[in-house]
This record gives structure tokens, C-alpha cells and sequence, in this order.
DNA sequence: TAGCAGGAAAATC
DNA sequence: GATTTTCCTGCT
């Protein structure tokens, strides 16, 4: 169907889509060409309309206004994030840049498979389980494949995963898939409960055994800020260790911040990454994630200086 | 070409 | 309990 929205609420469909959130969208000249919810959807933004063409009558208005949270007041979570300078730049840089709300299953599982790759890689990554293990769809004369659910990657072999050029991610991919598809993660659960507890659930710290293999702090903070609306998550990877160094050294201990300094590509340990992240979050508030993403964009910029 | 980039788990201190 | 090593592949 076709479709367009008028934008009421200040939006960069680029900015938003181009920050690392969501890996199966692609540009082709002046549209957006994404996969989503197991359709296909072309987008453009002119002015101030979202212009959509999408495979199928569920991919409408309201579906695209909930997936961009484009009935949401950017301004005042902006407002409310730009405390500093160097979060100030970033917001004025990458104005509209919004969070999408993802399919949780697809969020959890593309940040299963990103440690330890950049973003082309995850894309490919995505496409190539997509491709090997999704349902096909035609749309505008080519074929699609939509994200394959948890039930079809528990049946996968982790060889055929492994082949698919996932690596030592095959296993997790797998056991998260057959987790989910068991009914042993109650998304619904983990949706409810306030950010603290919900990712102590993702990262099985309120029972003995770990049942998300695979699943550390970032990738729950990822999972929780893209797919389950926990605004305060606020994901730390190499990237933004390197911004809170440059930008944000008063939040950080005095032997950490000496250590980052030292070595422009240190990594957090565990018990480090708690305490940046409750240290940035107290910082930038509720909204806290927002801050993350506009600081992400603003760091992997050409010239960043990292 | 060898070396680098990049999170979580396992191994080891 | 804290630090180090391993797990992979795409890119340069």
C-alpha cells in the first residue's frame, strides 16, 4: 500500500536510519528500502511528509508512526537530554535523529550476532540468516526475506549458522532462539518491568542459570532501548567509552579515566560498565539512550577525532 | 600479508 | 574475585 504521514514532530528518516540501530534498511538513491515486521517497505522524506510504500496493508500509517515513535515530542526529550555542550553539538548536528521501536526478536537477535563486528558486517550478517533461514516474499518484482522467527533458527544447525558466516555466534544465536521459542524469555515480562530489574531479567540475574548466552550488558542495553522502550538503557560499546574519555572524563573514576587515556581502545570490564552506566544515566536522565545515540552519530562522524 | 576491529564467555591467575 | 585469552571474519 501507499501511503504518506505528515510529520509533526521534528524527524531525519537519514539520521534515524543511518546510527546503527536497525540493520535492514539500505539506501537506493532518494528512498529507504528496509524489511520490516515481514514485509518490505520503500520510504522517503520530502519536506514534511514520510512518503511509504510498503508489500503488504499491515505495513500502514500507524504502524510506521509506532515504529518511528514519530507521535512523540522530540523536542522536549531533546530538552531534556542537553545538559552540555558536547551533547548539545551532537543534538544540533543530527537534529531528528529518533529511536525506532523494533520487533524485540529481531533486536535481540542482531545484537546477538554484533559483538565483535562493525555495522556493514551485522548487516551481513542479518541478510545472510534472512536469506538462509526466512520466509520469502515478492515485492515490486524482487524477492524478500524476513527476519526468521525464533522457531526457525531453533531448527537451524549450528553448522549451517556457522556457515552462514556467524562464527563463534552460531551457538548463542541458537540457544537465544530456542530460549524464546520455548517460552523460557517472556518478552511481555521483561516489557513491564521498570529498566533495573527488566535487564537483570535479559541478563538471567534473577534466577541461578544463564538462559541468554551470548546476551552481556550491551547487548541487553541495546536490546532494551531499540525494542523494549527502556529510554534510560544506555548502550556502551567501544565508541562510547571513547566519548564519555574525550567528552565526559568527570564521569568516570580517576584510575579509569588515567587507563582510557592510556589506551584510546580499552574495553569495560563488567564491573566498570555498571558503574559508567550509572554514572552517564544519572547524567543525562530518563532519557538517557537518546543522549547514547546522538553521541554515537556524533563519534563515528569523519573527523571525530577517535 | 599480517594485523586490526570488536563483546561475551572461558580460562587462568 | 580480578585479569587475560579465546572465539570469528572482513577489511586494509
Amino acid at each position: 500500500m501507499e501511503f504518506a504521514i505528515p510529520l509533526v514532530s521534528p524527524f531525519s528518516l537519514d539520521h534515524t536510519l543511518d546510527s546503527g540501530q536497525v540493520f535492514r534498511w539500505r539506501r537506493t538513491g532518494e528512498w529507504w528500502l528496509g524489511v520490516v515486521s515481514g514485509g518490505a517497505v520503500k520510504a522517503r522524506q520530502g519536506g514534511d511528509m514520510l512518503r511509504c510504500v510498503t508489500s503488504s496493508d499491515r505495513l500502514d500509517s500507524a504502524f510506521f508512526t509506532s515504529y518511528f515513535r514519530l507521535d512523540e515530542d522530540l523536542e522536549s526529550v531533546l530538552g531534556s537530554i542537553s545538559k552540555d555542550k558536547p551533547i548539545t553539538e551532537a543534538v544540533e548536528k543530527f537534529y531528528g535523529l529518533r529511536l525506532v521501536r523494533q520487533d524485540r526478536w529481531e533486536c535481540l537477535a542482531s545484537f546477538i550476532l554484533a559483538t565483535n563486528a562493525n555495522i556493514p558486517r551485522i548487516k551481513k550478517m542479518v541478510a545472510e540468516i534472512s536469506a538462509r533461514f526466512g520466509r520469502a516474499f515478492e515485492f515490486e518484482g524482487e524477492t524478500y526475506y524476513a527476519f526468521p522467527t525464533p522457531g526457525d533458527l531453533a531448527e537451524a544447525t549450528i553448522s549451517d549458522l556457522r556457515s552462514g558466516g556467524l562464527g563463534y555466534r552460531a551457538p548463542f544465536l541458537k540457544s537465544a532462539a530456542t530460549a524464546v521459542n520455548n517460552g523460557q524469555v517472556d518478552f511481555e515480562k521483561v516489557a513491564s518491568l521498570p529498566y533495573e530489574e527488566s535487564r537483570k531479567l535479559l541478563l538471567s540475574e534473577l534466577f541461578g542459570k544463564k538462559v541468554l548466552v551470548g546476551v552481556g550488558p550491551k547487548v541487553a542495553d541495546c536490546a532494551l532501548l531499540y525494542s523494549f522502550g527502556k529510554d534510560e538503557a544506555f548502550p556502551i560499546d567501544v565508541w562510547m567509552t571513547r566519548v564519555i574519555s574525550d567528552s565526559y572524563p568527570r564521569l568516570l573514576s580517576k584510575p579509569l579515566r588515567a587507563r582510557l587515556r592510556r589506551d584510546g581502545r580499552a574495553r569495560l570490564s563488567a564491573k566498570e560498565y555498571e558503574t559508567v552506566s550509572r554514572s552517564v544515566r544519572r547524567h543525562f536522565g530518563r532519557n538517557a539512550g537518546y543522549a547514547q545515540q546522538y553521541l554515537f552519530m556524533a563519534a563515528r562522524e569523519p573527523g571525530a577525532g577517535f
